[in-house]
DNA sequence: CTTGGACATTTTAAGCTTCAACTAAGGGCA
DNA sequence: TGCCCTTAGTTGAAGCTTAAAATGTCCAAG
């Protein structure tokens, strides 16, 4: 993840040296990330700052929190799209934090149970009431109105891209 | 990243300095977020699969690419947003790849000018072809007007959230 | 000239991430 | 029962990332 080099110049305009009508695509998508990276700079800083925490043992606790019975780890793995070899290592670091537990399944002792403590619990509420603050603040001058009109398009968005999302990888196979 | 919880009930409107609660803020960011995802981990995989190389050796050629003097550092390392540090370990494998040269530069030896090598540029080249390649199939269901209000209401998040940030440190201050 | 602070870069430690190789357990089937 | 294939997780190597410490250079005030 890398915001390229259109995080400057945001305005009305921007330089495009001499080709103001195509790479339109391109140029969506600068966009989207530089604003995507600079937001989640600034949260992982204060995950880091104010709860010395990171931003996946956050999304992992986020999780968690919806399944009082704890995941298995290939259900954390599938919910954070992350590999398998990533949800262990975050998983352990938790642990040393006292946020989870890890339990092996009684009916299937391939599988291991991973659920938020009661202090990982609490944290997260912590945490999670500061996180959605931190959004409020920082789309505090966008109107309702505004806020939704975007959820639609990048719905739309989305939606478009999953469609077309298994094309890109044919492009290359005759390159 | 996901939903949160609600530990907030948070009245209908309680605008303090144009904060809109709701979580509607927080929607806004899981959506930017999960589009941007999305897109980032097929350009990633992509970039490996047909060009061998990552996201952020490709950006770091993209910004000497219009530098043809080559770049300092410091200069990479603030037009990429990332640490000196780091533009020390992707520029090493730049290197080794014979994508970029790094020369100290004769007024100030402190500093390292780096540049595009030959073979970096005609590499380079291939790649952002079929870079912007990817985003006009992924977008190619968006009409060049959604681009462009996109892109609009996009610059006004990123104008939004330019403002704000700064007060996002504050808030944990007095916590 | 020397000294000290500022600046440019590298190094190191720690964490996240992926992939590939590996261990372990389940399940089918002869 | 014994064999094989699948599934669940872990481990290790390589790369990106940051912050903090270490190097080396510049420059200006004595």
């Amino acid at each position: 993840m890398d915001a390229q080099n259109e995080t400057q110049p945001v305005g009305p305009q921007e330089k495009h040296d001499g080709a103001p009508h195509s790479k339109l695509s391109l140029r969506l998508w600068l966009r989207m990330l530089s604003c995507v990276m600079v937001i989640e700079k600034q949260v992982r800083r204060q995950l880091i700052d104010q709860f010395g925490t990171t931003l996946p043992r956050f999304d992992l606790m986020a999780a968690l929190e919806r399944r009082p019975d704890g995941m298995v780890m290939s259900e954390l793995s599938k919910s954070l799209m992350v590999s398998s070899g990533n949800v262990t290592s975050v998983v352990d670091r938790l642990i040393e934090d006292g946020h989870v537990s890890r339990t092996t399944a009684a009916n299937d002792r391939r599988s291991i149970i991973v659920k938020l403590t009661a202090k990982g619990r609490r944290e997260f509420n912590r945490m999670a009431e500061a996180h959605e603050a931190w959004f409020d603040k920082l789309f505090g001058d966008l109107s309702d109105y505004e806020i939704e009109r975007l959820l639609i398009r990048l719905g739309d968005v989305r939606t478009a891209v999953d469609k077309r999302l298994p094309e890109i990888d044919a492009m290359g196979d005759s390159a």
